[in-house]
DNA sequence: TGAGTGCTGTGATTAAATTCACTGTGTAAG
DNA sequence: CTTACACAGTGAATTTAATCACAGCACTCA
């Protein structure tokens, strides 16, 4: 290999995030059936710079044709090598209370390369029990799951007592990531990662913009 | 009014998000009843480095007691005061599928000051049944009911079939700020607010991070 | 009372992200 | 074939965010 290889660069969280952005209106648009699309009309469709994208895209050595611009099913399927989900991924779900099932249901998951593929609860009376066509099993089980079932990441949605240790047990299991429902913050060792997901958080984000323009509109007469 | 008011200038979006987690985390110690805080203790509990934490505070005009830290309960109320969730605010959702049934029945909005006033479906089914303690609406009670509730924000759990003119609607109506869970892009005009939560995309970054930490160890072999 | 300590708040600096602006090229039209 | 055009890719410049590092202060303890 190149040692040179564009692909050993570093790719910005900032680029990874807006990629999947990208790979989601391209694939509208492939559904649209456009072939080919240029920097500053897909730029406006996600609402970011033409100068930016193109970055993001040159940032792991896209080639677009210049004259069509970037070929739709291309770029979408190298979003996707690049992300990792060109091959579905297996994803475990601790926690099948309101919202666990909400993400139990929810069909988006699949679309974009991954499978929920066993749930977990301490609730003796949800053990055994199917939701939406997945098994939930005991948390004992953990361990044994995660590993016959070769899951990567673990989607956490149980209740903030105890999650630390459930944590903690993931990552002696060899899981690396996590998805974090809960509003708690948890400590991983270096290597392993947490997304947190903080509805209220970009809630209050919301009330802050909006307070923020009411002031100045105040300023402003 | 002193023209130079530290609450004249402009807050980074970067530190507002911070905040939130700065106050969570101070709620927690507020509960353990820790009354005082250093800027690294806090710093450490929340991931980001003491200097961070002191400018994000500073930024609006901190005054921190040098010997013993920050009061926990002072600063707390300071934030809520930035975020503008020091009085509580109605929230309006929309779509009570398995994701708006979820949000419904999660408690934690009402402890950061946030109430789901009311809840908007089109399914005639719906319409008219409580959940979780709240009354579902017909979509075409949204102006009417958005006005009567004083409704600010809206959450968007709906289909994405229609959703740009509800939001639309809502945009007429006076709403400025809107929480989206659906996997679609929406424009609003100038003043407005889009948040978008998109789970499969963190589950995308996650896995973006733990492929290239896979690569980096293969080469480092 | 006065020296010592360790903190906050902040100017200065560094690093990162974004935008600007231009070069070279593929395409299409004349 | 030639010319004109519009765009991709990318160094350079700019803007924004994060970090460093220190002045000055409140408290402690001798």
């Amino acid at each position: 290999m190149a040692p040179t290889d564009k692909k050993d660069q570093k790719v910005s969280l900032h680029t990874v995030e807006r990629l999947s952005v990208y790979r989601r209106k391209l694939e509208e648009l492939s559904a649209d059936e456009v072939e080919y699309i240029h920097s500053h009309q897909l730029a406006a469709l996600v609402g970011v710079t033409p100068a930016q994208l193109r970055r993001d895209l040159a940032s792991f050595g896209s080639y677009g044709n210049i004259a069509r611009g970037y070929g739709v099913k291309q770029m979408s399927r190298t979003i996707s090598q690049i992300i990792g989900t060109d091959s579905m991924q297996n994803v475990g779900l601790v926690g099948v209370g309101d919202l666990g099932r909400a993400l139990l249901s929810y069909r988006g998951f699949e679309e974009r390369g991954f499978h929920i593929a066993a749930a977990f609860d301490v609730d003796p009376d949800k053990v055994g029990r199917v939701f939406a066509g997945r098994r939930c099993y005991s948390l004992d089980k953990l361990e044994t799951a995660l590993v016959d079932l070769q899951i990567r990441i673990l989607v956490l949605a149980a209740r903030p007592e105890g999650l630390q240790e459930i944590v903690d047990r993931g990552v002696a299991a060899g899981i690396r990531s996590f998805l974090n429902f809960v509003p708690k913050t948890l400590t991983v060792p270096e290597g392993c990662f947490v997304e947190h997901i903080d509805i209220s958080a970009k809630l209050e984000k919301l009330s802050f913009l909006s307070r923020q323009q009411n002031d100045r509109t105040e300023v402003a007469e």
